[in-house]
This record gives structure tokens, C-alpha cells and sequence, in this order.
DNA sequence: CGTTGGATCTTCT
DNA sequence: GAAGATCCAACGC
């Protein structure tokens, strides 16, 4: 089932985050539908947090995706070379979204296997294991900010129960070193013993 | 196997 | 002008 507005405009982002681990993100690009399952994320809060682009609360042309009402995507280029995907969530002039690190596939793999350069069934293993790896894989690029993710092209359904408390793994964000002691907030969120989260 | 550096470009100072 | 929510290939051990 299809992820609805209210979903997203939840005002509590790290719960928004456990409930969004074992979904499945998908996309709807070139005539190709692909997805995975989202195994690994981020909290960022532009309000309070010095890792968030928005800190603090800072409008530019950039990050006035961040500012949106909950439910859009924030994509943004990093190093030059890499599509980042985020989820917008909260209402609108609250800037916090969650980071899409790692999907498991579970839908196309050959076309994103294709998208990677990955030849044969071999090596799939860090096909969608990395921020930058799974937009590629997905196909997701700057023209997909801001798009509305209630609609076909980019969405995220539920499949299954929920991932259990205890299946979770908390832990310090990645490469965000610059933050000082914001780094250490426990706002990254994995599934426990899965062989496709990043790193 | 761990570490290093290059690629590449938008954004803000 | 510098740095960045990364990735990968090339090195050295």
C-alpha cells in the first residue's frame, strides 16, 4: 500500500524513521519500475541540527525544498557527482527530512543492474548499498526535486509488518564530521545484520 | 586488506 | 575560493 500525505506530515521525524525501515521505495522512470527495500536512513533537522544544509532554519535556493510540507522529495548533488535522495517531512517551514542511505532490491534488478554498469548476476552486491548508489540505480537526478512523492512517478510502500524495535540498530550519522557535536546525535537508523546497508 | 586521492560542480562566503 | 550528507580505483603492506 502507497504511503499517504499523513504519513509524511508527522511531526516526531525519528519515529517517521523507524516506521519508514522495511519499506519499499520505488520509482516509475523511462518506462522502468524499479525499487528496493529502504534498509538504512538519516534524520537531519534544519532547525536544531548543524549537519542539516537548513541550519539554522536557513532559507536559500537550495534548501527551500526542505521547507515544503512533508511528503516531497529534497534531491541535491553532492561532491559534484553524486544525487542524494531525501524525504521531506513535517509541515511546512519545518526543514527536516530523512536521508535514503541504503535500499535492498526487490523490484528490477536488471534494470537497475543495467544503470550501475554491473554485468551478468555477479557483484550485485553493492548495487544500492550508498546514497549515491541507489539514485543511480533508481534513476533519481535533480529534476526529481521537489517532486510529489503521493504521485506515480516516486513513492514508498509498506509491504509486510513493521520492522520490530529490536531489529533496529541506532547509531551515529556517516561522513558528518564537520557538524562538531552534532555529529554524534544517534539519528542514523539501519536494519540489524543486513548484508545491504552501506559501508 | 586498509588507506589515499581524484573526479566534478553547486552553493555560500 | 573552499568545502562538501560519496564512490571507486590505485596503491602500499
Amino acid at each position: 500500500m502507497k504511503l499517504g500525505l499523513d504519513f509524511y506530515t508527522q511531526p516526531d521525524i525519528l519515529k517517521i524513521c523507524k516506521q519508514l525501515l522495511g519499506t519499499v521505495l520505488m520509482s516509475n522512470i523511462d518506462g522502468k519500475i524499479t525499487g528496493g527495500r529502504i534498509v538504512e536512513l538519516e534524520a537531519y533537522r534544519g532547525s536544531v541540527d548543524k549537519a542539516s544544509h537548513a541550519f539554522p532554519n536557513k532559507i536559500t535556493p537550495r534548501t527551500s525544498t526542505m521547507f515544503e510540507n512533508g511528503g516531497v522529495a529534497y534531491v541535491y548533488l553532492c561532491y559534484g557527482i553524486h544525487r542524494l535522495f531525501n524525504i521531506v517531512t513535517n509541515s511546512p517551514g519545518e526543514p527536516d527530512v530523512i536521508l535514503i542511505r541504503a535500499l535492498q532490491p526487490e523490484v528490477g534488478e536488471n534494470h537497475m543492474m543495467e544503470r550501475r554498469g554491473i554485468e551478468g548476476g555477479q557483484n550485485t552486491a553493492g548495487m544500492t548499498s550508498g546514497p549515491g548508489k541507489l539514485t543511480a540505480a533508481l534513476s533519481i537526478g535533480l529534476e526529481h526535486n521537489n517532486i510529489d512523492l503521493i504521485g506515480d512517478t516516486i513513492w514508498v510502500e509498506t509491504d509486510g509488518p513493521d520492522v520490530r524495535d529490536t531489529e533496529i540498530k541506532v547509531s551515529e550519522r556517516i561522513g558528518v564530521g564537520y557538524a562538531g557535536e552534532d555529529a554524534l546525535l544517534p539519528w542514523r537508523f539501519s536494519i540489524k545484520d543486513n548484508t545491504w546497508v552501506s559501508r
